[in-house]
DNA sequence: AAAAATAAGTGTTAATTTGACACTAATTAT
DNA sequence: ATAATTAGTGTCAAATTAACACTTATTTTT
């Protein structure tokens, strides 16, 4: 009886799908491939995998992300599973979501990878399109209440430079004395005796996150973002 | 190689688990079953199944909840999935887990399930009991910006009910004149010309949740709390 | 060297929301 | 009639919010 019980039960192929974000300074983009084998080969997809024998659901995404972009350590979360029966054609396969928020600018560009913007993503096999929609929703959802948007940027960075970064997430536009105000005010942010004369004649401060406040910080960053969860 | 893609990775069990909350007017509660086949038999454990050939993750969990309470449209989500590949003895198994709010008093009580106060919670099999704490966990982040507490209620319920539910979620002591004027400051609520008059010798209102808002309604729930989540 | 151009950075105010606080009202039981 | 019990309500000071526009620092142009 022992083990009857778990004979009778089908077995799944179980795979991670990782919807990876990254911030050109002026818009969101995610990370695709062009499936290079069948089926659907030549179609853009997400990054995914199978989770394997020995590792965990967590280990297999962590694992999809480093062999696609040599990427360690890089902030991720599960976020949905997508297993209807027949959501892929050739073999029935649960999928484990995933988004990750990587900083561009780390990435080596050999990996075939490449970066989309997230309003101009072309079509996608199965029901990847319905993930990444999915996913920027659990991102602006999760990003009003902890500050994990800090992933998506440099070490330092500018005022300036976290307004883009929030407006092109919420798709809006932010009132730069209020928001500056509100970001200052979380102590999460230590300002630099540096200027990023890149960008502007005057220059703008660097900044750096203090980590330790940031382990602690979450839910005030609530209301970041006036009303835009009320649209 | 169409298929040799699909065929070379390892298929797995894909289990559903779900944690029931239900609130006996004091406490918030967990339903368990004891399980009456090996391994662990005997032991209490969360209520589960396998993903079976047909159905999609969310309605295994249905299928499962409506096989051990006989409810049907119950409030659900996805929160964690537990996967280390040891978790199991017998055979790895990965778990997609659910939280779920369930009204105790629709529920007959011919099925061999049991009701256990979420702090006096039985050891359970495998890490059952993690997966008690990570939801208990996620409820209240969730509840925190939803209204999905009702789902607890009666239709019909009085203010001092839901204050003793927000409190047993949060195991925090509210302060009632504050807590009921954000509540109907919510517009969620319509009061019933009716009164609930077994609790107390005053009596005290009847309301029932305005459907309409309800759907709607999301993050204005916020702050219910004060400070709850600073802890 | 003066002027124009550019983006950074900063302050005020009125309205709203918050949290802390304690008494009155309605009813039943004695 | 009195006591007991729980429901229900109000005020105020402090903090937070959103709406709003000008000054500053620097480089480029003339």
């Amino acid at each position: 009886m022992t083990l009857d019980f778990y004979k009778k039960n089908k077995k799944i192929l179980l795979a991670v799908d990782c919807i990876i974000f990254g911030f050109n300074k002026e818009e969101l983009e995610i990370l695709l491939i062009q499936r290079d084998f069948e089926p659907e080969k030549g179609k853009w997809s997400l990054m995914g995998g199978f989770v394997e024998e020995k590792e965990s659901p967590s280990e297999s995404a962590q694992r999809v992300l480093k062999s696609l972009t040599g990427l360690d350590d890089i902030y991720m979360e599960q976020f949905a599973v997508f297993g209807n029966p027949d959501r892929e054609p050739q073999e029935r396969v649960v999928s484990l979501c995933y988004f990750a928020l990587i900083n561009t600018e780390i990435l080596s560009t050999d990996y075939k990878a490449k970066w989309f913007k997230l309003d101009k993503c072309p079509p996608l096999i199965f029901d990847h399109n319905e993930m990444v929609v999915e996913a920027h929703n659990k991102l602006k959802k999760k990003a009003a209440l902890y500050p994990i948007l800090f992933e998506l940027l440099s070490d330092k960075f500018t005022i300036p430079q976290i307004t883009l970064l929030y407006e092109a997430v919420y798709e809006n536009q932010l009132d730069k004395r209020n928001f500056t105000r509100k970001l200052l005010a979380s102590k999460l942010l230590i300002k630099l005796n540096e200027k990023d004369k890149e960008n502007s004649k005057k220059g703008a401060y660097y900044y750096k996150v203090d980590k330790t406040v940031y382990k602690e910080k979450i839910i005030s960053f609530l209301n970041f973002l006036p009303g835009w969860y009320e649209e």
